[in-house]
DNA sequence: AAGTTTGCCTAACGAATGTTAGTTATGACA
DNA sequence: TGTCATAACTAACATTCGTTAGGCAAACTT
């Protein structure tokens, strides 16, 4: 990918984070660019690119993370904790492409739509795996494995909702106080 | 609203679930509805119409709901618990409505855009107000309030991502899984 | 029975959409 | 100096967008 065309991108996704892919057009992505609209296709192959681009980027750096927690040997409550901060942080770090992947993936095509809910399943079970362990290793109580993974990636992806990088949270506190929360509850 | 007006409504926001308000032009609406497009305007005044009245007559049920709540005198779990559980009888009993609360009110017009976040942060503080008082009896432990409440809504409003009407689980089990998870947490 | 309202129709509007074709200026490399 | 690639341009395309105007038939009201 040429510098140009990942400025352009980067473009697109401020754009696509605040108006919505469907809602962003052609033009105003050229414009914002500082450019005429049809000049973007010396860089790109259409608009649907920069979607794809954007939720599929991001999708990778989530398989890695998740790979990378289940690839050691902590105990299930450290992998938790591991995930959860690799989660913010890809989250944080990249939070107007991940606005996109959260909002918009539905407006891939069929194709790519499919194979990107087949990347979030596998993703998914990767904290199915981890709230499993923590159960097997007596660490956890036996709760719905399946809703349990759902409602800690609830949490973690509503960031991109209210998060504000000139907030007072860090994304490292953000991740320990969701840890907190997930692990220990409301309960005193 | 006259009958056939509603039914409009509901043919319209079942579209805008599944494609996105921007995504989904007059000329579906009317086709679903099985007349032309201009036909339409004779029972409203626009597109965003529609999307107005969805965002706000939702919304008016999430006021009720936990203005009802903070009403009786109960400590502050019980509370949690029945605010937990409106909300998401309210989310599963209106699920198109709701994805379309949830994700396309950025859409609305300026002027009512800022109301319906009004709404929005009045219906967060009943959710703070509770977790204080929980802080207050003795019952929660000293958690940052406005960051709880953001995450126990987090948990409740993701369900429009992938509650399933003919699923295994009925709203008022998810509502308590959400409770137990909430106060409780994974740990053993 | 006469008058009015309702709910739809066809036709068309101007504007915006994503994209293409063909051209031109600039700068690197032989 | 001549050649080629790059990145922009103008112009235009077919289509779709939300919406309005005006008409017509059926149904309700008086």
């Amino acid at each position: 990918m040429t510098e140009r065309k990942l400025e352009i991108l980067t473009i697109a996704q401020g754009l696509f984070m605040t108006k919505g892919y469907p809602a962003t057009s052609v033009r105003d992505i050229a414009k914002a660019a500082g450019v005429e609209a049809a000049s973007l296709y010396s860089h790109i192959n259409g608009k649907e690119e920069l979607l794809d681009r954007t939720c599929f980027d991001l999708a990778e750096k989530f398989q890695d993370g998740i790979a990378e927690v289940n690839d050691i040997y902590f105990d299930a409550a450290q992998k938790l904790k591991m995930a959860i901060d690799t989660h913010v942080h890809i989250l944080t770090n990249n939070i107007e492409a991940a606005v996109v992947f959260q909002r918009d993936w539905r407006h891939l095509n069929d194709h790519r739509r499919n194979d990107f809910i087949q990347l979030r399943n596998k993703y998914e079970d990767g904290f199915r795996v981890i709230v499993q362990n923590g159960i097997d290793e007596g660490l956890f109580s036996e709760v719905d494995v399946k809703f349990a993974a759902l409602t800690i990636l609830s949490s973690l992806n509503w960031i991109v909702e209210w998060y504000d990088p000139k907030g007072k949270l860090s994304a490292s506190q953000i991740a320990e106080n969701l840890f907190n929360f997930t692990f220990t509850g409301l309960r005193k």
